[in-house]
RNA sequence: CGGGGCGUGGUGUAACGGCUAACAUGCUUGCUUUGGGAGCAAGUGAUUCCCGGUUCGAAUCCGGGCGCCCCGACCA
């Protein structure tokens, strides 16, 4: 892509309506665009972002078993009736919206009465089970009070998936499977290193649910973390009978500050039971099938990378989330010979299958830098007069280290390791 | 939903109740410059969030509304 013709642009100066660091550089950087409160579009750097991360996480969810549907963003109020979770008494955050005179509908917030419904029309073995199904899809909760840029919106892009299974041991073992598949995303998503399991309440459905809390001082959640053994509990169940039961010492927990980027919760039968979903095992018995769901909300674990990885001159994308593996960057001054040089490399490089940012913009050697800094595409390189004379392009990365100059026969070489 | 703060060109800011609403940035044009947001010049761009009130006169004061941010509560 060249820079020149991306309709979206840098800029100097954050909006002052957003305080948090994550809105403030994607906004300065042309990510993403503030509809209103909690609700941001995606501009086409964000939206590649996004995309990469909807990738990530699909292929972890593909790899433990996940067969990915898409449902309704309308919901029928039947089910959620027959659950008990219809009433805005029980469940506060929902939008609604009308239907006809007297008819209302459900926008999407979460999908296990749909879900569950839909299971129930094909399963009904013990053959049938264990499956897992998930989706990436919006959701709509009315948070009173939205907040943190893009960390808590009314409009957010989640992973759901939802786990059936015939019994506990089943139930752990694929919670199991799904926490590895959860450290994998995050540490793909460049986060992992500060990203830990944690013990949190499970409401109504089971003692513990279990998020994973990224180390963030603009995180809304306070964990107590044991480094040493990688696991953390939320405050709302830093009390001593649980880390009692967890085997935690109250002196080896560092209190931190987290962005929850992901949860599992286990479920029971509190949806299969009311909506009928059984299935008969071996000896001919009905029983209920136990559900455990697992989230993810995209833009969120966006914003935490950005939250987590930025630096004073911007954003610092790891290199699978970022929207383009290079930037290219040509300081040219509009000598004719090093923008031809600098078109060629540009077309050699996606050619070869590199996805880049090329900036062929006619602009002074700082303000391309600035930007460039403040994208934050991981690997950069300059085409310049004093490049072409020590005889290739200049190779470096955001995140610091190394600049050397690398010739042309070595580059597609250098790139990929 | 309780508390606090704020709404002024695209963006960031300024302006005692009183002159044509100022400055920076952006954008346009020209000259100059070309490895870290250069310089000069000329332009462009505002119903000062909305409605009402006070006043000879309102961006400014008052009332109401709407919006945005922060703290708290809430948060599958």
């Amino acid at each position: 892509m060249r820079q020149s013709q991306l309709f979206t642009k840098t800029r100097k100066h954050a909006p002052k309506d957003e305080v948090a660091k994550n809105a403030q550089l994607l906004i300065r950087a042309g990510f993403i665009h503030k509809e209103m409160a909690g609700a941001y579009s995606y501009l086409p750097l964000g939206w590649r972002v996004l995309k990469n991360i909807e990738r990530i996480i699909r292929e972890e969810m593909l790899a433990i078993g996940g067969q990915e549907v898409l449902m309704t963003t309308l919901q029928d109020p039947e089910i959620w009736k027959t659950t008990g979770r219809w009433s805005d008494d029980v469940v506060d955050n929902w939008f609604k919206t009308e239907l006809s005179e007297g008819v209302t509908l459900g926008l999407a917030h979460s999908h296990e009465e749909p879900l569950t419904r839909i299971v129930a029309q094909y399963a009904s073995s013990y053959r049938d089970f264990p499956k897992a199904i998930f989706q990436i899809q919006n959701k709509f909760r009315r948070e009173l009070r939205a907040k943190s840029g893009i960390l808590r919106g009314r409009e957010f892009i989640m992973k759901d998936m939802y786990s059936f299974v015939r019994s506990e041991e089943e139930l752990q073992a694929f919670h199991e499977k799904c926490t590895q598949a959860y450290l994998r995303i995050f540490a793909r998503a460049g986060i992992g290193a500060q990203t830990f399991v944690t013990f949190a309440s499970g409401g109504s459905f089971s003692k513990y649910s279990e998020e994973f809390q990224t180390l963030c001082g603009a995180g809304e959640d306070t964990i107590y973390l044991d480094r040493a053994r990688k696991i953390a509990v939320n405050e709302e169940v830093y009390v001593d009978d649980v880390l009692q039961e967890l085997g935690l010492q109250k002196k080896d927990l560092e209190e931190e500050k987290a962005i929850e980027v992901g949860n599992i919760f286990k479920l029971g039968t509190r949806f299969s039971e009311p909506l009928g979903l059984t299935f008969t095992d071996e000896s001919g018995a009905q029983k209920p099938v136990i559900m455990g769901c697992y989230g993810i909300g995209l833009g969120r674990l966006m914003g935490a990378i950005v939250e987590t990885l930025s630096d004073e001159k911007g954003i610092v994308w790891p290199k699978e989330v970022a929207p383009y593996e290079m930037h290219l960057v040509s300081i040219a001054g509009g000598n004719a010979d090093i923008i031809a040089e600098a078109d060629r490399l540009y077309d050699l490089l996606s050619e070869s299958g590199i996805e880049v940012l090329y900036d062929d913009r006619d602009l002074r050697a700082g303000e391309k830098f600035a930007d460039a800094d403040l994208i934050g595409i991981p690997t950069r390189l300059v085409v310049s007069e004093k490049t072409i004379a020590a005889g290739g392009a200049e190779l470096s990365a955001r995140s610091g280290g190394r600049i050397s100059i690398v010739p042309e026969s070595e580059l597609l070489e250098r790139i990929r390791c």
